[in-house]
DNA sequence: GTCGATAGTTGACTACATCAAGGTTTGAGG
DNA sequence: CCTCAAACCTTGATGTAGTCAACTATCGAC
């Protein structure tokens, strides 16, 4: 019932609008996952972004969590108490900290990504040429830079 | 850099990748939106979902937000003191308030919907022809319930 | 008319956002 | 060198949001 069309949209719009609806199940879905592994939105947030074996600074986290540092030192301090990610100093530059995924944050963080891989019935259903079809479009909207 | 390809994908599911790409810069502009109203997040979602002339049950709100009802009380406490929406009681079904969107309320409904209606460059720089294939694929994928 | 279910509120508790301030470290310029 | 602005992280204060349990009022069905 978000559709509405009070003047004419264009594709462009009309398309934006559509995905705008798939971005709020989207939502749900992530709340829904988070939920289940007893992890606050945030901190699955900050799982999802981490690579298991890669270091992360903190405020590069902050960036990508598009929030203040000061925010990311609680998180990191809730995710650190439940032993899924651990901090270490970093020697090149002793005023940054990195967090990195312990086997426990990998395997959650695994588990998280799962759930949001999931293809979202509406896709799922199209036909398999609607698929490569959108696939296509897709790639050359993000890649065509 | 979320793109990621350790193991082949289908067409499906690498679209719903670079889908979830967008989605996550869609984020950040309904947060700076929100914050550039000088509206919290669940505030800004909460007017979005109202409809102008359209009377809201509260736990219908609720729904929307995927939250709690006990949420939406707050939230609408907030809202009501900024002036920008009343608690009206619904006579039908006294258990019931309606929340109805003020005049400075759907001022400020419309300049959020319009910064998230703007269509992200991703999918503005595709060509018509793209644009329009996307929206087809899409009115697909919505409609055939 | 009783009783289970629903709508909204309240209160307690935790987490999170934002902002200002402070400590440490770095890098660049004098 | 040495200073100094800037970057990184942390802490504390404040307001807001999410979750859960309890409570009131109302509805609907039997």
């Amino acid at each position: 019932m978000t559709t509405v069309a009070q003047t004419q949209l264009s594709p462009a719009e009309e398309a934006w609008d559509i995905l705008r609806q798939l971005l709020g199940a989207e939502r749900r879905r992530f709340l829904a996952a988070a939920a289940e592994l007893d992890l606050h939105p945030a901190q699955a947030g900050a799982l999802m972004k981490m690579e298991p074996g890669t270091a992360m600074p903190m405020h590069e986290l902050a960036m990508m969590l598009s929030c203040d540092n000061s925010n990311v030192t609680g998180i990191v301090d809730r995710l650190e108490a439940r032993g899924l990610v651990t901090r270490r100093p970093y020697a090149q530059d002793r005023r940054v900290k990195h967090v990195v995924l312990t086997p426990a944050g990998t395997d959650v963080r695994t588990r998280v990504r799962g759930h949001m891989a999931k293809v979202p019935e509406a896709i799922g259903r199209l036909s398999l040429t609607d698929q490569r079809l959108l696939r296509d479009v897709l790639r050359r909207a993000v890649e065509s830079g």
